[in-house]
DNA sequence: CCAAGGACTTAGTACATCGTGC
DNA sequence: GCACGATGTACTAAGTCCTTGG
C-alpha cells in the first residue's frame, strides 16, 4: 500500500501549497487555527511533545521510570530450556525418555491406579502437607479439582502461565485410504492412475466440486498448480495432466457422496459403535494436568491436509495445505515430565519446557508461513482468567473514557495532521466500534479496518453524512450510512482530498502501533481492541437495563436476545442468509396467509350464523386486504394439495409396512376412498368461493366461533412477530458477541435479576467457560 | 528502530445433534 | 415416530498486539 503523503513522498513545497488547500476546508472556522501543517520530521517532533506532555498532565500516567520497573519485574526468568530431540534423553529427569521408535513405558504420561498423573503427586508433595493432612484433604482436593476457582486466588502472575504442565501430545489425522480402483480421475474421458499423493490431492478437489470454491476460477488454478507439482513429484501418471478443463472429477465426487450417504444410513448401534471407538482414540489427548489440575485441551487434533479455504477472494484460496509430519511439530510440555511418544518410526520437531507460553504443540502451516498452536480449552482455567482480565481492562476504561473523549475531540482540530489523524481514528474506534486496522500483505484477501480504510471506502453526504462501504475481517461487508461529528465529517474529507486518490490511505500518519502507544499514555494495556469489548459491554448493560422486570420467560429471553442484536449489529457481526432463509420465509408468510384464510372463513360463517352481527359491523367481516382472489385460489389449491399428498404418502407407508410385516396390502380403492375426503373438502372450498357462503356444521354457535377466530387471530399475531424476528435476524450473528464482548457477568446478572435460567442464555459449553462469571456475578452486578 | 515472527483472540462456516410439530 | 428446522459444536482462518532480533 502507498502512504501517499507520507514525508519521502511528496516535497515540501508541495506539501505546503496542499497544507493552504487543506485549510480552506474548514469553512467558518478561524483559518489560522484550523489549519493542518504537513509538518517535517522537526515539525512533528516538538509540537508532538508538547501535546504529549500536556495530555500526560490531564490523565497522569506512570512515571516512566517506575513503569518501565514493573514491566522488568513482570517479566519472567523464562526457563526456556529448548531440549533437540536427539537421543539426548530428558536430562533432569534422569531417565532415558526416547524420542522416537522404541516404546519405552516412560514416554507417555504415566498414571497410576487413581488416576493422576506422576506430576501431580510430586507437586502435593511440594505443597508440604503431612501425609496425614495429605489423606484428609484428599477427599476435597479431589472435588476441588474439577471446580478450581481461580477467580478466588490471589496471584495474578500473567507472565508465568503454568509450573507444571503434563500432556499426551495431539493426534495425528488417519493416513490417505486410496480411492478403490473404479474410481479414477478422468482426462479428456480417460480414466487416469494416479498415485496415491496425488490421487489425494485430486479427491481434495472432487469432495467439493459441488461446492462454491470449486467454482471459483482462483481456487480452481491453485488447486490444480499445486495438484501439478504433487503430481510431479510422485513420478506423474502415464497421460499428461495439463489443462484443469479436461479433468473430470465427477466419479470422485460420487465416490465420496456416496460415502457420505451410506455413513448417514447406518444405524444408531452402528454410529454409537464408531463414535465410542473414536472417543477411545482420542481420551488421551483431550485432556492435561496443569499444575496438577486436570483441564481439557482445546484443538488436540493436527489439522488434517485439504485445499486451503481462504476467506473473501484471498489470492491463495484453494492451494494444497499439506499435511503435518510429526519433524514439523514442536511440543511444548513441563520439565521432569513424561514426553507424548511421536507416531512410531517419527521424531518431534522439538520438545520445549516453555512456561510462559499456553500453547502444547505447536506447528508451522505451509499456505502463509503461519504458525498454528494447541491449546487448552475455552473452559480451561488459562483461557477464563485471560478472559476475565480482557472484561476487568474493559471496565477500567470506564474511569477514562471521558477524559479519552474530551483529549479527542479537541485534537479533532489539532493543527498536527498526525495528531488529527489519530483523534479521528480514535472517534471511529469508539463511536463505529470499527477494528484497529492493521496492514496486510499483497498475498492476502484485501480486508480494511480503521487505520487502512483508503480513499475508495468513505463517501460524503452533506452536511454531515459518511458512508462506509468497506470489506472488513474475513471480508464481512461493512456498509453504514452514518451521521457524525461535523468534525470528523470534515476531517474525513480532509484526508480524502487530492492529490490523494483511489487506492490511497486516509490515515497515512497513523497506524495501529502509533496509536495504541498513544492510548497506553491513558491507561495501561490500553488498545484499540478494548474499545470494541467496552463499547460493546456498555451497550449491552444500557440496553439491559431498558428492560423491564415483567412478563414471561420467555418474554423476557426474547428481550435478551434483542440486547444482544444491538451489540452485534454495532460490532457487524454477520451471517450469510442460509440457502433456505428465503425457502422458509416464503413457507411462513404462506402459513400466516392460511390462518388469515380460515380467519376470514370462521367470520363467514359468524355472519351467517349471527346476520345482525355482521349489519353491525361489516367491516370486521371483510377478508383481510392480502387476501385477494388469486391469493385464495393459490392457498386453497396449496391446501388440497396439501391434504392429497398427506394421504398418499400415508397409505403407500402403510402399505410399505404391510410388505414387510408379509401383510395384505391395502387395496387402491381404499385410498379412492380416503381421497374422497379431500376431495369433499376440496368441493366444499370451491361452493364456498362461488356462492359466498359457508357450511354450517350442526352444533356451532357464535360463542363457539369467536373463540376459535380468537385463537387464530392469536396465531397470526405469534407467527408475525416470528417472522419478523427471523427476518431481523437472518444476516446477524448474535453468537460472536455472546462469546467474545459481551461480559457474561451481565447475562448472568440478568438471568438472577430477571429469573430467567441461566441454560435459556448459555448453552453447556458457555456455562463451562463462563463459569467464572455465573459464579461471582450477582443481581446486581454491573459492568 | 522496525520488520518479521510469535502468541493469542476473534470470526464465520460446515456439520452434528437436538428438539419439536405434524 | 419421523422429518425438518433450530441450536450447538468443531474447525480453522483472520484478526490484534506484543516480542524479538537484526
Amino acid at each position: 500500500m502507498t502512504n501517499a503523503l507520507s514525508d519521502e513522498d511528496v516535497p515540501l513545497s508541495q506539501r505546503k501549497s496542499l497544507a493552504a488547500n487543506k485549510g480552506v476546508v474548514d469553512t467558518g472556522k478561524k483559518r489560522k487555527s484550523a489549519t493542518v501543517k504537513s509538518e517535517t520530521h522537526d515539525d512533528d517532533h516538538v509540537p508532538l511533545k508538547k501535546k504529549r506532555a500536556t495530555a500526560a498532565a490531564v490523565a497522569p500516567t506512570k512515571a516512566k521510570s517506575k513503569s518501565k520497573e514493573i514491566k522488568k519485574e513482570e517479566k519472567p526468568a523464562k526457563s526456556t530450556a529448548s531440549v533437540k530431540p536427539s537421543p539426548s534423553p530428558s536430562k533432569a529427569s534422569g531417565k532415558s525418555t526416547k524420542m522416537n521408535g522404541g516404546s519405552k513405558p516412560t514416554s507417555e504420561p504415566e498414571y497410576d491406579s487413581d488416576d493422576k498423573p506422576l506430576a501431580k503427586r510430586k507437586m502435593k508433595k511440594i505443597d508440604s502437607k503431612t501425609d496425614a493432612e495429605e489423606t484428609s484433604t484428599q477427599e476435597k482436593e479431589e472435588e476441588e479439582e474439577e471446580f478450581y476457582k481461580w477467580w478466588e486466588a490471589e496471584s495474578n502472575d500473567n507472565s508465568v502461565k503454568w509450573t507444571t504442565l503434563v500432556h499426551n501430545g495431539v493426534l495425528f489425522p488417519p493416513p490417505y485410504e486410496p480411492l478403490p480402483s473404479h474410481v479414477k480421475l478422468k482426462y479428456n474421458g480417460v480414466p487416469v492412475a494416479l498415485p496415491p499423493d496425488a490421487e489425494e490431492v485430486a479427491g481434495f478437489f472432487g469432495a467439493m466440486l459441488e461446492t462454491e470454491h470449486a467454482k471459483n476460477k482462483v481456487f480452481q488454478s491453485n488447486f490444480f498448480s499445486d495438484f501439478k507439482d504433487v503430481l510431479k513429484q510422485c513420478g506423474g501418471s502415464h497421460l499428461k495432466i495439463e489443462k484443469f478443463e479436461h479433468c473430470d472429477f465427477t466419479d470422485i465426487f460420487n465416490y465420496y457422496e456416496e460415502k457420505r450417504i451410506q455413513k448417514k444410513a447406518m444405524t444408531a448401534a452402528e454410529k454409537k459403535k464408531i463414535k465410542e471407538e473414536k472417543d477411545k482414540l482420542e481420551e488421551k489427548y483431550k485432556v492435561c494436568y496443569l499444575d496438577g489440575r486436570k483441564e481439557l485441551v482445546g484443538n488436540f487434533r493436527i489439522e488434517p491436509p485439504g485445499l486451503f479455504r481462504g476467506r473473501g477472494s484471498h489470492p491463495k484460496t484453494g492451494k494444497l495445505k499439506e499435511r503435518v509430519m510429526p519433524e514439523q511439530v514442536t511440543i511444548n510440555i513441563g520439565l521432569n515430565t513424561p514426553i507424548p511418544q511421536p507416531p512410531d518410526g517419527h521424531e518431534w520437531a522439538e520438545v520445549k519446557h516453555d512456561n510462559t507460553v499456553s500453547w502444547l504443540a505447536t506447528w508451522k502451516e505451509n499456505i502463509n508461513g503461519a504458525q498454528k498452536y494447541v491449546f487448552l480449552a475455552a473452559n480451561s482455567s488459562l483461557k477464563g482468567m485471560s478472559d476475565f482480565k480482557k472484561f476487568e481492562k474493559a471496565r477500567e476504561l470506564k474511569n477514562h473514557i471521558t477524559g479519552i473523549r474530551n483529549d479527542y475531540t479537541k485534537e479533532l482540530k489539532d493543527e498536527l495532521m498526525a495528531n488529527r489523524q489519530r483523534a479521528t481514528a480514535m472517534y471511529l474506534i469508539d463511536v463505529l466500534a470499527l477494528r484497529a486496522g492493521g496492514e496486510k500483505g499483497e498475498d492476502e484477501a484485501d480486508t480494511v479496518g480503521c487505520c487502512s480504510l483508503r480513499y475508495e471506502h468513505v463517501a460524503f453526504k452533506p452536511p454531515n453524512t459518511v458512508v462506509f462501504d468497506f470489506l472488513g475481517k474475513d471480508s464481512i461487508r461493512y456498509y453504514q450510512e452514518v451521521k457524525i461529528d461535523q468534525q470528523v465529517y470534515k476531517n474525513l474529507k480532509l484526508f480524502k482530498k487530492a492529490p490523494k486518490k483511489f487506492g490511497d490511505q486516509l490515515f497515512d500518519r497513523l497506524d495501529p502501533p502509533t496509536l495504541n502507544r498513544h492510548l497506553q499514555n491513558y491507561m495501561p494495556g490500553l488498545t484499540a481492541k478494548v474499545f470494541r469489548t467496552y463499547n460493546a459491554s456498555k451497550t449491552m448493560q444500557d440496553q439491559l437495563d431498558k428492560i423491564e422486570n415483567k412478563g414471561t420467560v420467555n418474554e423476557k429471553y426474547v428481550a435478551y436476545n434483542a440486547a444482544n442484536r444491538t451489540v452485534a449489529i454495532l460490532c457487524n457481526h454477520q451471517r450469510t442468509v442460509s440457502k433456505a432463509h428465503e425457502q422458509s420465509v416464503g413457507k411462513i408468510e404462506d402459513k400466516i396467509l392460511e390462518i388469515k384464510l380460515q380467519r376470514y372463513r370462521l367470520k363467514l360463517m359468524m355472519g351467517q350464523v349471527d346476520p345482525e352481527m355482521k349489519k353491525s359491523d361489516p367491516e370486521y367481516f371483510q377478508p383481510d386486504t392480502e387476501l385477494d382472489d388469486s391469493t385464495i385460489e393459490r392457498l386453497i389449491d396449496q391446501i388440497v394439495q396439501r391434504e392429497k399428498d398427506k394421504v398418499t404418502k400415508k397409505f403407500q407407508k402403510e402399505n410399505e409396512k404391510r410388505a414387510a410385516e408379509n401383510g395384505e396390502l391395502l387395496p387402491e380403492s381404499e385410498l379412492t376412498t380416503r381421497m374422497k375426503v379431500v376431495e369433499e373438502l376440496e368441493a366444499e372450498y370451491k361452493k364456498e368461493r362461488k356462492t359466498g357462503k359457508a357450511e354450517i356444521r350442526n352444533g356451532m354457535t357464535v360463542e363457539k366461533l369467536q373463540a376459535q377466530i380468537e385463537k387464530l387471530t392469536e396465531r397470526i399475531v405469534n407467527t408475525t412477530l416470528q417472522l419478523k424476528d427471523k427476518e431481523d435476524n437472518s444476516t446477524v450473528a448474535l453468537t460472536t458477541s455472546k462469546i467474545n464482548y459481551i461480559d457474561p457477568r451481565l447475562t448472568v446478572m440478568f438471568a438472577k435479576k430477571y429469573n430467567v435460567p441461566i441454560e435459556k442464555l448459555f448453552s453447556k459449553t458457555l456455562r463451562e467457560k463462563f463459569k467464572w462469571a455465573i459464579e461471582s456475578a450477582d443481581a446486581n452486578w454491573r459492568f
